[in-house]
DNA sequence: TTGAAAAACAGACAAATGTCTGTTATCGTC
DNA sequence: GACGATAACAGACATTTGTCTGTTTTTCAA
């Protein structure tokens, strides 16, 4: 096989191994030497290693196809400005922490995507029994500094967040474990059935509103209302 | 170890490797053995045998990592009805396509993530040089029948489309290589400039029509303007 | 031209990982 | 209580996979 340029190739094989990790399928030295037509496996090596040099991987040492993606946040907006100084509440209620039994250790992430369990719907009852029977999972990049167990994911139904861009339908991420400031997102627990709405406070009067003027703000008492987290991503599917 | 009733540990397993796999990170056998304290390897493999046989589970077969999670589409919206007999317009331009010169295979997917690439902005120009220079990938379920390649994403500039809740900073998914049916959300090249829109027509007239009363309703000419690809999700991230 | 650096090759080796065969123990059922 | 089915164990074994050491070739710069 011909010399090629300086990075080329290398280049190459870094766009190669990307991609075979962003779908969850690990590459092994054999496998890229024989995608490239290459004779040596150690063509390949040493070009993996030098990524690794170059900080363009990470490699979990003495483990097959161990080479995995860096934490970098390359992908969607991330924003965790918390704007300190405002007035805000905690909810760090684990009550409803949708971890397993046996999830307890913490693995380090590569690049931060994590399956999120989506609980079920919005603004319907039953939201406890929810947590342990997950209607499957959504994949999304977390910062690498937060624990995945504290996001979950509901449905949204009704049409009170539509001035928000919040439809009948749309699959809300939820983050638990932080503080909301006055005027974000967050899923409310009142009576008993979850709600989206946008939080307003100040001092002591708490305040959920719609992003609809066909709706009601909501005033509950502290009692009757618990904050589940706020939303920190919203999805829809097309037809 | 004591012996635990049947189909328990089982459950058990399944949702430790489930949970593995979507984050990209293939268990071994070892590993598996060791997260539950069993003494036996064989007592992991057994229970996976079973698992593929039961077929929550898929297995390469001869391969270190192997197994993976079989298409199921268990999570999100998943909706292909084409309601044949509309009238339609097809997009299977390929001089968009994002895909590099060495991707040419197309490997079986086990749940169907997949990263699909940031190429820019809607309203943006300079599209092409776009589709060379990503911005970075999301990570998005898609049908296992469909080439990913066939994916990509695009950040919205501009109102225009929040009656359709589509705001601004929002990134679409579009999806290339299918028929547009009158009324779905599509991305429009016009004047070399790309755009979101409503795609409504009937025998040779075609409209574009913006979701919000400010904006006018575009009629390009056919030479003039070229459908990209449907809109098939909307993401937004909230601060 | 000469030499350093990078690309590619070759083959032996060691560690990680999956496979196999056989054994013991527990639970439920007839 | 015998029996089958499943859980769990034990250890040898084979394959996959990563590691190492050394060589050849090419490119680029001094």
């Amino acid at each position: 096989m011909p010399k090629t340029p300086p990075g080329q190739t290398r280049g190459r094989i870094f766009r190669f191994v990307e991609k075979r990790l962003l779908r969850g399928d690990s590459p092994s030295l054999r496998e890229i030497r024989d995608h490239f037509g290459f004779r040596a496996v150690e063509t390949v090596r040493s070009h993996l290693t030098a990524l690794v040099e170059e900080g363009r991987l990470l490699k979990k040492p003495g483990r097959a196809r161990g080479y995995l993606l860096p934490p970098d946040g390359t992908s969607s907006r991330a924003s965790s400005r918390t704007d300190a100084g405002h007035p805000s509440v905690s909810f760090d209620d684990r009550r409803f922490a949708p971890a397993g039994p046996e999830e307890e250790e913490l693995f380090e992430r590569r690049r931060g995507f994590s399956p999120v369990p989506l609980l079920g719907e919005v603004a319907a009852g039953g939201f406890e029994e929810a947590v342990e029977n997950p209607d499957g999972d959504l994949l999304m990049e977390i910062p690498h500094s937060r624990d995945p167990s504290d996001y979950f994911a509901l449905r949204v139904r009704g049409e009170s967040m539509t001035g928000a861009g919040i439809l009948e339908g749309d699959l809300v991420i939820v983050e638990r474990g932080t503080e909301a400031v006055s005027g974000q997102i967050v899923v409310a627990l009142v009576e008993d059935e979850a709600t989206v709405k946008r939080l307003h406070f100040d001092r002591n009067r708490l305040e959920l509103r719609p992003e609809n003027p066909a709706f009601e703000v909501l005033r509950p008492s502290p009692d009757s209302c618990r904050i589940l987290g706020k939303v920190v991503e919203v999805r829809r599917r097309l037809p």
